[in-house]
Order: structure tokens, then C-alpha cells, then sequence
DNA sequence: TATTAGATAGAACGATTGATCTACTGCCGA
DNA sequence: TCGGCAGTAGATCAATCGTTCTATCTAATA
């Protein structure tokens, strides 16, 4: 039989979701009812609400997905980018999808000072990091550019697709891409 | 002398200023405290404090914003589109910038019968119609799907920015946005 | 068996939220 | 001069926010 998680991991659990589904401005009673977790649990493991929240963006591994998808896609560097793209169709024409869990808490989080943009900061970084080893993989004359480019169609496709997924950015996105890769 | 605006100005201002700044979560007696307006005036005037949101986004006329950036770089639709690009290289490069106030409201708003995503939507389709309009000049092929591709760009410079200024996106977006209107 | 750490349940706190209310003031037109 | 309207000032409301608290229970360890 599987063992029920202990309450910290259901605690990510449940604010992964929530966040997600209702933006980091979810009631920390929402959280704790579906985490069905006591109330003095989340202040013992995370100090706060603060605290879990970035932890939730710090374990999100994101990344992790990225990567996964391009590993599908095979070896050669331009498949693997657009597999990127491919796989933003899927998402963003999800019901479920509500953009970008990391620019939604930058947008959300307007105190500066708030911990949680480091992590958004890490995420994005990575991010273009990911698609600069890939087009230097592919011999992309400007690798870094190239990667911001990139990243920047990401962000717009998560971010349109928000208000228009029946537009399909990610298929205007993906044929910028094509473009950036170079034939 | 000039006259000062009525209260319904006043606060119409001090929400657009608020809300940009600090997201739509800014407290009313923010708002109030800034216009100098009594409480009573804001729901006499706007019914309430998303009457006042859905208000300030209607009238922001970040569209004529557009337009009169492309109309003060001439005629050829060319240089009109990539005059967008310049002026958000500006625009994300100056510590006030805070992002697209369309995005942060759709990504902030998580109900999804809040009157605001209205408003939000039909911004994000007059800005389509506008680039519609422009590559249709310019003797586009598919106009329709070029215009996706540049408000994508937008939407990908702006909401990147906010955590990645530094990494100048809008002149990556730009140099897509050469490839999108060809040569 | 006694101890201790971790988890639970739930009351309670102070602060803040958006909204409603009464009472008062100034102005303009009939 | 009177009536009505728009605006102001501020008390007040119920709800919700994140947080802290006490008290109890459980399970593993010494």
C-alpha cells in the first residue's frame, strides 16, 4: 500500500495547485483544507506563507519539463527547440491553463522585496540558459541572442494565451522560432 | 487658471496610477487617499471598486498609444511596426515599468466572471486588428497570422522584461519582427 | 515506561479588506 | 429663498487576511 505523504509535501502539493489555479493571493485556510494539514504545520516547515510559496516555485522544476520534452524530441537541436513550441500548443489550449505560473507571480508580487522573485528570476535564467546550449549545440551564430529570442516567444505565447488561446500563439510562435533557428 | 478635475477624474487617475503600480490588489483607501475623493464618490461614480477597475482599463487607450507611436514614424508600414519594438525597448528600460497592465490584470484576476477580462480581451484584439491593419499595407501574405506573430512579440517583450530588463527583449523581439514583415 | 518531537484541532489575535451608512457642507437653478 | 444635488468626512459593518496561541494526541526512541 502507498504511504499518505507527510504533511510538508502535501502542503507543496496543495499550494502548487492552488496557486496555480488561483494565484498566490489563495487564503492560507484554502491551502491548509486541502493539504488537510493543521494549521501550525505550515509555520513549522515553511515560517510562512511567504516561505512555502517560494519553496513551491523553488521545487516547481519547470526546468525539468522543459527538458523532458526535448529529450522526446530526439538529438537534433532544432527538433528539440521546436518540440518546445509543439508542446505550448498543448498546454495552452488546455482548460486548465493559466499561463505561466512564474510571470503570474511577478506580476502578482509587486512588493520588490518579496523573496519569490529570486526563484522567478532563477527560473527564467535557466530557462535561456536551456535554449543557449541548445542553438550552440546547433551552431547558431549568436547563441545568447538567440536564447533571449526564444525565451521572449515562450513568455508571449504563455502570456497571450491567457486571454487568447483561441488565437494559438504558439503557432505563430513556433514559426518565429523556425525563423530564429535558420534553415 | 486651470481647474481642478471632479472627483470622477481624480479617481480614475489615482486608480490608473495605483493599479499599475501596485496591481489591482491596492486597497480602496489607497486609491481614495490619492485622489482626495471621498469613499462615497467612488461607488456613486463607479458602483464599486470593480466598476473603477473595469473603468480605468476601458479608458487607459493604450491603443492610441500605439497608434501614435507608428504615426509618428511615417508612412511605410515597415518602419511603423518597428517603431512599436523601439519604443518598448524604452519603455521596458525605465524603473517605473511594471508591464503590460492588460496581462497583470488577466493573470491577477483569477475569477473568471470578473468583468475586467471584458476589457482585457478586447485591448488584446484591437491591438491584432491594428497589426492586421498595418501588414495588410504592407502586402503581407497571411496578415491575419503575421499580426499573431507580432502580438506575441509584445506580450513576450513586456512580460519578460518585468523580471529580465536587462536582457533587453524587445530588441530580440525586434529582430524577429524584421523576419516576420520579410525583407 | 518515560520522554520527546511532530502532528492535529481550533480558538483567538490584530490588521485590513470592500462596502454601507449618517450627517454635514457648498453650490446652482427655480 | 428654497429645494435638490454632488461632494466631503468619518463612523461602522461583516468578512477575510496571515499569524500566534494553547491543548491534545500519536509514535518513535531511550
Amino acid at each position: 500500500m502507498t504511504t499518505r505523504p507527510g504533511p510538508r509535501e502535501r502542503l507543496l502539493d496543495a499550494a502548487r495547485d492552488l496557486t496555480y489555479a488561483q494565484g498566490v493571493h489563495v487564503g492560507v485556510d484554502a491551502i491548509l483544507k486541502q493539504a488537510d494539514v493543521a494549521r501550525r504545520s505550515l509555520y513549522q516547515h515553511f515560517g510562512g506563507k511567504d516561505g512555502l510559496i517560494v519553496e513551491v516555485l523553488r521545487t516547481s522544476a519547470s526546468l525539468t519539463g522543459y527538458r523532458q520534452v526535448m529529450d522526446d524530441a530526439g538529438d537534433d537541436p532544432r527538433d528539440r527547440v521546436l518540440a518546445v513550441f509543439d508542446e505550448l500548443e498543448r498546454i495552452t489550449t488546455q482548460p486548465s491553463f493559466r499561463g505561466c505560473r512564474y510571470t503570474a507571480a511577478e506580476l502578482t508580487l509587486t512588493d520588490p522585496d518579496h523573496p519569490a522573485h529570486a526563484e522567478i528570476r532563477a527560473f527564467k535564467d535557466g530557462l535561456h540558459e536551456l535554449f543557449t546550449a541548445e542553438l550552440t549545440r546547433h551552431g547558431h551564430p549568436a547563441p545568447g541572442f538567440g536564447a533571449e529570442q526564444l525565451v521572449v516567444l515562450v513568455d508571449g505565447v504563455l502570456a497571450h494565451a491567457v486571454t487568447r488561446p483561441d488565437a494559438h500563439p504558439a503557432l505563430a510562435a513556433r514559426a518565429m522560432a523556425e525563423l530564429v533557428l535558420g534553415r
